[in-house]
RNA sequence: GUCCCCAUCGUCUAGUCCGGCCAAGGACACCGCCCUUUCACGGCGGCGACGCCGGUUCAAAUCCGGCUGGGGACGCCA
């Protein structure tokens, strides 16, 4: 119970933020992020803020915003302000800029860039930390008269900065280790440390949750804040995913981009349950919807040691909502997953019927497309499977059978059970008939039960496969 | 090279803050068995970890230090 003149009291409301820079998808790594946000505002009843950091123009696109916003949308991240684009709000970052310089905080540099990367490799080679040298920092103003130059942030050499980070507890930084830091390209435009303090600033962030890369930025953007007089929000790091072989998580390992799982035939479901559960974790529990997270959620649950991207976990979740799913959404998801096998499918009872039997077999939406060819269309015969199952002996039962389900009154799947155990005891009882059959219906040993299938076909479809697959067998 | 972070089964994690309830629990994967018209599902069981060394303590996975190992950052990228 907050005291009135506690800090509770004067907590502003939470405002938490994702900022992705749309030179790409949306990693998986980013979607982790956005999640962690999105759920640590929904949480304290906060607000969730989406901002384009598009200020590297050389790299951003238009379709990679629209990729970014679909993949939000899809995994079900809404956003209760924004999108800003930072390319819309050059003018405030230049005032700032203008600001720090009027202030004696920052000054123009005319190092070009070809000499600044020979001296940084010359650093390197003397086993130097690379940085900037200052060599700028006291050029007369006239100097830049004329030149390209770039903005440079005025790093105190004394002292320390302390990220107090949420997770972590406070981690001190010497000053005179950071660098003078490019605020403006000589194009004018920001760069990332600078645009992200200053719009942190301006949308009200209270915190910062991001991914452990940026524990080094963080001092810098601290001293920013402070040089331009604006109290800094609170930032959490958490780690990074990695990829199987451990290091920042690449193609090499596993895909990376969120909308390629969709693809894939993933669920929006179980990607976040997949995500959540990376590094953070609730006593034993291992299903979590986005609602369930949204009232469990917590920063201190969060691990502090990079996890690993595990598709087999992630298969496995899926595959346990895929048997969780309502059939008839499934229906729908499937459709568009049959048309890489020539299949136009159209949402029906039937298709429901047909996603039911392959719910539980079925771990993505691919491989339930897969198992669905045979429903549409006959499927040629896998070799071994006609081999094993498809022989002379088995040719006139098949024709038997066909002929008892011509005659069946209706054809159930209860009718054709029972026909066909009347078969099996005419033929003395230990006839092994199911593989047969089943190989003549689907073309492979595997498939849903057989009644299912065959009620699914429908009479005419199994009769016609069945005899079918009897002729074959005759003409050898 | 310099700075920073991290360290429980192969992987994700519970336990670590407030040392004893932990001869370390769950999940994935893997291996067996059961169920079964096939394949799955499901059920049961197995395999499997506190990186190392020291310290504090009656007692350490839990606290402290060092070592080792892993990762990240050092751009006119974000």
């Amino acid at each position: 119970m907050p005291s009135p003149s506690g800090n509770e009291a004067k907590m502003p409301p939470v405002a938490t933020r994702f900022a992705p820079s749309p030179t790409g998808e949306l990693h998986i790594g980013g979607a982790r992020t956005a999640l962690f946000n999105w759920l640590y505002a929904r949480r304290l009843g906060g607000k969730f803020i989406l901002r384009i950091e598009d200020t590297d123009r050389e790299r951003s696109t238009r379709e990679f915003v629209q990729a970014i916003l679909d993949s939000m949308s899809w995994l079900g991240l809404s956003w209760d302000e924004g999108p800003y684009y930072q390319t819309e709000r050059m003018d405030l970052y230049r005032r700032e800029a203008e600001r720090l310089l009027a202030r004696g905080k920052a000054y123009r540099c005319i190092c070009t860039p070809e000499e600044l990367d020979r001296r940084r490799e010359e650093m390197k080679a003397r086993k130097e930390k690379p940085r900037y040298d200052g060599r700028c920092r006291n050029l007369p103003p006239e100097a830049a008269e004329g030149k390209p130059y770039v903005v440079r942030f005025k790093t105190p050499a004394e002292g320390q900065t302390v990220v107090r980070d949420l997770l972590r507890g406070d981690v001190t930084f010497e000053n005179g280790e950071l660098d003078d830091l490019v605020l403006l390209r000589s194009e004018g435009t920001p760069t990332y440390n600078f645009v992200v303090v200053v719009d942190d600033a301006a949308m009200g962030i209270t915190h910062v949750l991001r991914g452990d890369d940026h524990l080094n930025n963080t001092p810098k953007q601290l001293l920013i804040y402070e040089a331009l007089g604006y109290p800094p929000p609170r930032f959490g790091h958490f780690p990074l995913i990695h990829g199987m072989e451990g290091g920042k998580m690449s193609k090499r390992d596993a895909e990376t981009s969120v909308m390629k799982y969709r693809d894939m035939g993933y669920l929006p479901e179980a990607v976040v349950n997949y995500l959540a559960r990376l590094g953070w974790g609730h006593g034993d529990q291992e299903i979590f919807s986005l609602e369930d997270l949204q009232g469990l959620f917590s920063l201190e649950h969060v691990n502090l040691s990079p996890s690993r991207f595990d598709i087999n976990k992630l298969l496995h979740l899926n595959a346990h909502y895929m048997k969780e799913a309502d059939p008839e959404r499934l229906a729908l998801l499937l459709i568009p997953y049959l048309k890489p096998h020539g299949i136009e499918a159209s949402p029906s009872p039937r298709l429901v019927r047909i996603v039911q039997t392959l719910q539980e077999r079925a771990r993505t939406l691919v491989e339930m497309a897969d198992a669905a060819v045979y429903y549409f269309r006959e499927k040629e015969t896998d070799p071994k499977a006609a081999a094993k199952f498809l022989t002379p002996e088995i040719a006139p039962v098949l024709e038997e059978i066909a002929d008892a389900f011509s005659a069946l009154p209706e054809f159930s799947s209860a009718a054709t059970e029972a026909a066909l155990s009347e078969v099996v005891a005419r033929r003395g009882g230990t006839l092994k008939i199911h593989q047969p059959i089943r190989v003549a219906l689907t073309g492979g040993t595997a498939s849903p039960g057989l009644y299912d299938v065959m009620e699914i076909l429908g009479r005419e479809e199994v009769v016609r496969r069945i005899s079918s697959a009897a002729k074959r067998i005759r003409r050898g």
